[in-house]
Formats: structure tokens, sequence, C-alpha cells
DNA sequence: CCAAAAGTGTTGCTTGTACACCCATGT
DNA sequence: ACATGGGTGTACAAGCAACACTTTTGG
């Protein structure tokens, strides 16, 4: 009886075809000065050895951030990157080996932080993103609209926790919000609304590195998980 | 030899599982004053006979938006309808019937202009947004990000084109924005703001039946694509 | 006449933007 | 001493929000 109940339960699913689901992932990085990419030659045919986004197949047991994390852990060696879903992408023809619908994601992270000899290990690469090579499939596509929606949560959420250095300079901030959204801002104008936002705490500390005068180092406060949303710059 | 390529091709694929992938849409519409849902009682077990948001499987040969739309011409009759993307669900556990991963749509209709026959026969109501029943499995959560979505949408986009009869007043236009966010907003302001900028085009004629005075009619102007974007309402 | 909704105007405050200017210091 | 980036101050414009006021008309 059970049984039976299980079969009329599955039955009607049956009648549907399955997919192959993939993730891919946008992982963005800071680095002198640029906003940076990182991407890697692909290992099998179709298409092996051009240039693609971090992806992976969704397995049986797991959610796609499961996968997409299981992904980042791979090729970054790294546990708790900042992720967040951005769109699908499910033509037939996309994917020139098999039908796969794939989930994109944006993954943030801390370039200093990562484990470089694995991404050496597979070849994978920064690159700027503005000097982006050509990528297979529909990836710039993805790569865009990943773009966008990181334009998008920077306007309304003061990033930077995720892609800069434990301790950074408000003009390192400035120059990171430049690089996002490709355009110049008012240094006395950024500055007065970053700190107005009251989230960033000063350190003691100075970078002297980059100036004569040295700049003084904030960081994030600790409680403030981000919980506050206000507009930061205007966009568009 | 070129049997041998194909195969090679499909080897790697081939050994990632298959999975089921849905599309449930948050079908909003506008009526009385009020933002309703169209939900529908599910028809098949688990959960036949509970209310959850129209959804589908995805065959072969379409995308993700070819499914939603099929759904949504079978449960409304209407082509054209505006439709984006929301979010993927995809926690192994969320459907009791099987795993199946679901990418949510939000859709927009006019309420007047749908198959009234078809949405009856198929049990099928528009629900109050403040009012909703239980929903099966995690479809609260997706309507609860479906409206998320078009709050955010709707501060940044004039909607009402979606929403609205070809011909409607400002009150109106304020009305469904009161709606949508749940508060209410000045009269004058919201005028001025939507009027500035410049994409509703005022007719000659007058609704004469919801005031003694008389509200004009007005209408999106039609070159106007929604191209602009700028800040309507502040959100949050 | 007057209640009620439509529509306009005024005012003060907050925010954004441009830009001038002072500060500290290594060379 | 001065060039260089760091940091502050000012002044005007634009945007926002609150609310008073005028207009129209059916009952």
């Amino acid at each position: 009886m059970e049984e039976n109940v299980v079969l009329m339960l599955t039955e009607i699913y049956k009648k549907h075809p399955k997919h192959y689901v993939a993730v891919d992932c946008s992982i963005f990085g800071y680095e002198e000065g640029e906003l940076k990419l990182l991407l890697y030659p692909r290992g099998f045919e179709p298409a092996r050895g051009k240039w693609s986004l971090m992806g992976g197949f969704v397995q049986e047991g797991e959610s796609l951030e499961e996968a997409a994390r299981r992904v980042l852990l791979q090729t970054t060696g790294m546990h708790n990157i900042f992720l967040e879903q951005a769109a699908a992408f499910s033509k037939p023809g996309r994917d020139a080996g098999a039908r796969v619908i794939s989930m994109t994601f944006v993954a943030l992270i801390r370039i200093d932080m990562h484990d470089k000899e694995l991404v050496r290990e597979s070849g994978a690469q920064w690159w700027p993103i503005t000097k982006l090579p050509k990528l297979i499939f529909d990836h710039e596509e993805m790569i865009g609209n990943a773009l966008s929606l990181l334009q998008q949560k920077a306007s309304i959420n003061l990033i930077g926790k995720e892609l800069l250095p434990e301790l950074f300079t408000l003009i390192q901030l400035k120059n990171l919000y430049e690089a996002i959204f490709q355009r110049t801002f008012d240094t006395g104008n950024f500055r007065k609304k970053v700190l107005s936002l009251d989230i960033l705490e000063r350190s003691s500390k100075k970078n002297t590195s980059e100036s004569k005068k040295g700049a003084f180092y904030y960081k994030f406060k600790e409680a403030e998980t981000g919980l506050r949303s206000e507009r930061i710059v205007k966009f568009p």
C-alpha cells in the first residue's frame, strides 16, 4: 500500500524530462586598482582550453548554492565566500556539448586571501574587467549580467568588506568604487557620504606607502552586518 | 571517427546527474485597489488541492522563459505577458515529491485582459497580497522574494503599463503604488514626481465615476519603452 | 451650499555636486 | 620649498516631504 502511494507520487514527475544543471561563478576580486575576474581554461571538450567562468555540475544532494561553494572551494581554497544568485541561462542550444541549464552566481573574494597555488595549478588567471579575453558560450553575457548586479548592489550597500583587505584607506575604497562603476567620484563627496553611513571605524594606523602624508586606515565595524541599505552612489 | 568524438563529448556530461527543473510564476494583478496574486489548487499528489503558484516542468526543447510563458498561456490565455526571472529554489528537500529545482518568475498582468473562463476552469483564484492562504512547500518564500523584486523594480521604473488598463487616472496609479508598497504617498508629491518623468500623456477624457469633479485619464506614451530608469519612490 | 476628490502652490529641510582650500611630509 | 596626495569647508542646486490652498461638481 505504502509502495503504491510512492509509485503514484513519482508517476507525475516521471512524465517529465530531467536536465543537466550547472552553476557558473563570476568571481570578482580587486587588485592594483583594478576590478578583476577569475577565469579558467576549460578542461574538457567541447571548447577545451578556451576561457570560461568557474563552473560545475549540480550533484544529487546539493543545492545550487552548495554546488557553487563546492566549486569555489575547489578553485580558490576558500570557505565563507560572499555569494549571491545572479540569473539562470537556459536556452536549449547554449552549451555546445549538451542541454545544460546554468545558474550563475556572483562571488566576491579578497585576492590576498585566496590560495594562489591552487589557482595556479588549475591554470586560472585573474583578468581585469576592462580587458577580458574571448569566452565560451554565453559566458560574456553572464559576466555582463554579473557586473550589472554588482553595480546595483554597490550602489545601495557599501561593499568593500568582501573585496578589500581588513584595513584600507578611504582612497582605496574610492578606487574600488571607481573600478566597479568605471567612472570617477569626487574625493570629498565620496568621503562624506561613506563616513555619514557610520559603518566604518578609523584605526590609529596610517598607510604611508602610497603617499607622503599618509592616509588613515579604516575598517568595517563589527556588529554592522550590512543591515542598513542606503543609496551610496547614484546608479545609473 | 565522428561518432567517437561525439561519444567523448557526452562522456564528461554523462558522469553527472540530471534533475527535474520547474518554473513557478508569481502572477501579480491589480484590481479594486488591491494588489493580487493568482494562485491555483495543485492538481496532483503530494499536496493535491493545496494552494500553490502556477508552475510547470521544463521540457526538452524550451528555455525557462519559454516554459514560464507556456504555463502562463495555459492558465491565463495571454501572450506577451511581462515576465522577469526572480530566483532559483533548489534545496534538495524542498519538494515533497521529488528533487526538483525551481526557477521563479514575476509576471505582471492586467486583470481585465485575462481569460476569466480559463482561470475559473482551473479553479484558480485571485488573492489579495495582504490575505494569502497557506501555500505548499516554499511558495510563501517565493512570493516574498517576488514581492521584494516588484517593489525594487517599481521604485526605479514607473510600472503601471503592465498592471493598469490602457487609460488610468493618476490617483489610480498612486493607489497601485500604495498597494505595492503597503504605505501611503502624498498626492501632490506623487503627481509631481510621476509627471516630471515625462512618460505619461494626458488624454482628453475624464473619469467621472470615482469623483464628482472627475479626473483626467492618462496613458503611457508610445515610444517610451521604459528605457529611462530613475528613482520613483525611495525604497526602502 | 458643502462635502469630497482633483489638482496646484509654498516652504523648509536634506542631499548632491562642484570646487576651493588647507595639511603633512618625503624628496 | 614644493609637489603630491590626504583631508576639510563652503556655496549653490536639486530633490524631498509636509501641508495649505484652490477648483469642480453631484447631491
